[in-house]
DNA sequence: GTCTATACATCGATAGAC
DNA sequence: GTCTATCGATGTATAGAC
């Protein structure tokens, strides 16, 4: 894939052109709302016509579709990057949610695009959708490191981190009020799917000091 | 304020007009989406042309800032009907969620108006979002009844509650998976907030032997 | 209060020339 | 690939009759 970019320099700038075209599009939607993207504005960005872009995209939701797979691009990227954490399965758990309610409270439309459903007609392709499961299944690994595997404590486990990073999102953003109890909602997590009588599931002491 | 409709036939009336205009909003917007309402065909719903909507409403934002102060009275008037609880804190708590995670599953749009941000412009006026603080009031006394009185409680609860809720509507819409979860929910931050060990509120250490 | 009529700006999208 | 030109639908708003 990526010898057909460098091999052909026209197949290039084309990619830098699209490259181009997402960047100013995620920066329209931080200006004026997801839903209020005008694709005369992005034209004017990257110094195209309107109907120029369609080009490089086959319809609005189409463009949409392309930032849902771009932006979990870039969650993927941004958990590579804040790690690696400590082997402790417990810890790298914690990390892991702390990341994640970081990340969205860094970009609310990209945390709108990626884990809301709000524009109408809107539904990830296959292929967009592909990165989604990516990181679904990181989250399940680090789950099951822990010993929650039972769907039930998945998704107790899921609404507790998007929880935690909607609420950020919506009433602090920017800040940390929620993003700071990562480490606490996830000790209150372990403590539920592990208790401590150590009897079944593996010995396990939990003491409060 | 009942006096005035029931005395005045035209009052009466125009009050009637504007509940079936909500009703019709409300319905389009199940259909095509927030976002994608269109004040034509809301006119058509009600036998009205579209500039005379321009009578019960100045803007576009103030049908919205109208149904979301409808959405908050509807959540309300939930909560009241499916009372009364048991007089037990816990229970009341738990039933609490139940309710708030049920009432979301079962209308997306309103949950999206009501919990969400996402119409470009649209910010709740200070009498609408009066009675999303009611209901703030009511989940904050019957989390003073459970103990939990701190903000960090309040808030790592109020995750809790929109995370399920967000993830029941956004992956389970009309089914029970996560509003299902309340209970142990509730259960888990219960024993978060109030530690059996009744010492003080310290880092929970577990250990694997 | 509701209507007709109209205006204006903006939007996504398409046709066809080059 | 990019352009010009244009389409239909939209939201907003106003004037003026009844």
């Amino acid at each position: 894939m990526r010898s057909k970019i460098e091999g052909d320099p026209r197949a290039a700038r084309r990619e830098a052109k699209w490259s181009k075209i997402l960047e100013e599009a995620w920066d329209l939607a931080r200006r004026d709302g997801l839903a209020a993207l005008s694709l005369r504005d992005l034209a004017d960005r990257v110094d195209l016509r309107q109907p120029s872009l369609y080009a490089y995209f086959d319809s609005k939701l189409d463009l949409y579709d392309a930032m849902f797979a771009d932006g979990n691009r870039q969650l993927l990227a941004f958990i590579a990057a804040h790690g690696p954490y400590a082997d402790e399965p417990s810890e790298a758990l914690k990390a892991l949610v702390q990341v994640v309610v970081q990340f969205s409270s860094e970009d609310v439309v990209r945390h709108q695009l990626l884990f809301q459903r709000t524009i109408p007609g809107f539904e990830p392709s296959a292929a967009s959708y592909a990165f989604a499961r990516d990181f679904y299944e990181l989250a399940r690994r680090r789950l099951a490191a822990v010993g929650a595997t039972e769907q039930n404590d998945i998704d107790l486990f899921s609404a507790l981190v998007t929880g935690l990073a909607h609420q950020q999102v919506a009433n602090d953003p920017g800040g940390d009020r929620w993003a700071r109890l990562a480490g606490r909602a996830v000790t209150m997590f372990l403590y539920e799917v592990e208790p401590h009588t150590p009897t079944t599931k593996g010995e396990l002491r939990c003491t409060r000091h």
